[in-house]
DNA sequence: TGCATATTATTTGTCGACATAAAATATGCG
DNA sequence: CGCATATTTTATGTCGACAAATAATATGCA
């Protein structure tokens, strides 16, 4: 008997278990295949994955930890909510993110580095091409994590990464009420970025990860000015 | 029958379990009773708290996500080692989130939050008074994180935590090692911090948590040099 | 009928046990 | 005697079940 995301029980590896179901959790966290707010149910997800509760649980300790899921005492798990009330405070640390691990990145990147940069950019601007606005969000966040990688901090590199998922949750919003032409211009920002890592010129890295930083933040303010206008807050 | 944290069975409420195991093993890892590379057994555990393994795997799983242990698949985790080759990164970071967070405090502070904040200065200066070092570690921990729980950005303060808590680690080295007088002018610098965001002076918040920031590092720095000198790496 | 209380139902927290993977030890062959 | 292989040991990953806490529902009284 199949479970539905197509591994027979008998043929899963001890060990993987976890790590499955924290991996397809939290893309569909990410995705907004499970919207904030919605009940995750441990049996229910047990049955799902052909498996006990006990590594679920597991997964969803993980997912917790990363501000992911929210955990009330002897009561349901939920989805995050996603804080649009807080979100100057996302945009404050996410402008500060682009600019260190930016810098950091002319600094201390190898070349091998270069060329993973390069090869998601790459891919960001087929997806911008094809007007593949999921797979550009994806990308998107792969591109900037590995520039923070290559940066070499762990603690800006995990920050970094946690300030992406959390704008690959928002701009999944976006792009889901909204279905305007995608920015072509960030494909070329992102090309000076990568310029600037390049030549090793932190300064021009600095200087350029923070209009990117503004354009992004603008955009999505801009957003939400929108959606306000369009579904006033009662 | 008692398990030696003094507690029976049958007094441990349902959920209370993992929250005081965890709280236990952190402290216990960040105060170096644990060493780092020191193997955590969980039948051991599960014994030592007169619980099943069950709890004590889920507080592992949120220690492991905050980077105090180390899991390795199928075989035993350990506490997290202090790298000290990497503590350029640390100082970095640190140096960063001492700046941002103070300044977002001295903008953002409410009335209770300097009442804490100045509390746990009264007792930084007692320790501090007393020789208390192990103290002082601990309350200087909590001051910062108070300043940043001030400056009300979730980011910024979760990354805080966590260099707090790798700074104790390394202070709790130090002052394991060498027992010189403690630094009576860190008393002075926290008062002046507390100053400048008492009257909102953001831009002299920046100046003096930096300046803070470089003692600290600085100090640190002396510490690693020396023991390095008394100890030779071979 | 409306509200307070009691009962049931559902879901989580914990448990003890089994299965499996890796390490430690023992065995056998050259 | 040394090394490759087999066996035992130890600790983890997973399971199914029970107990407790909360929500949902039913009951009783005014």
């Amino acid at each position: 008997m199949e479970d539905r995301d197509g591994n027979r029980p008998a043929e899963r590896k001890r060990g993987s278990g976890v790590k499955r179901v924290y991996d397809i959790l939290r893309d569909e966290i990410l995705e907004l295949a499970l919207p904030p707010g919605s009940p995750v149910d441990e049996v229910q997800l047990a049955e799902r994955f052909g498996m006990s509760r006990t590594p679920i649980r597991e997964a969803l300790v993980r997912l917790a930890g990363e501000g992911l899921v929210e955990t009330l005492p002897n009561r349901s798990t939920m989805v995050s909510n996603i804080d649009v009330l807080n979100l100057n405070t996302f945009f404050d640390a996410i402008t500060l993110m682009y600019r260190v691990t930016t810098r950091l990145a002319a600094e201390n990147r190898s070349a091998a580095d270069l060329d993973r940069i390069r090869a998601l950019q790459a891919t960001y601007a087929q997806t911008v091409a094809a007007q593949d606005a999921l797979g550009m969000i994806a990308v998107n966040r792969e591109f900037h994590a590995a520039i923070a990688k290559a940066g070499r901090n762990p603690y800006y590199h995990s920050l970094m990464v946690r300030l992406l998922d959390d704008g690959r949750r928002l701009l999944r919003l976006y792009y889901q009420s909204f279905d305007d032409r995608l920015p072509e211009q960030y494909v070329h920002e992102h090309e000076e970025i990568i310029d600037a890592i390049a030549r090793r010129d932190v300064e021009a890295a600095d200087r350029l990860a923070r209009v990117h930083a503004d354009q992004i933040v603008g955009q999505i303010q801009r957003l939400f000015a929108t959606d306000n206008r369009q579904h006033p807050v009662l």
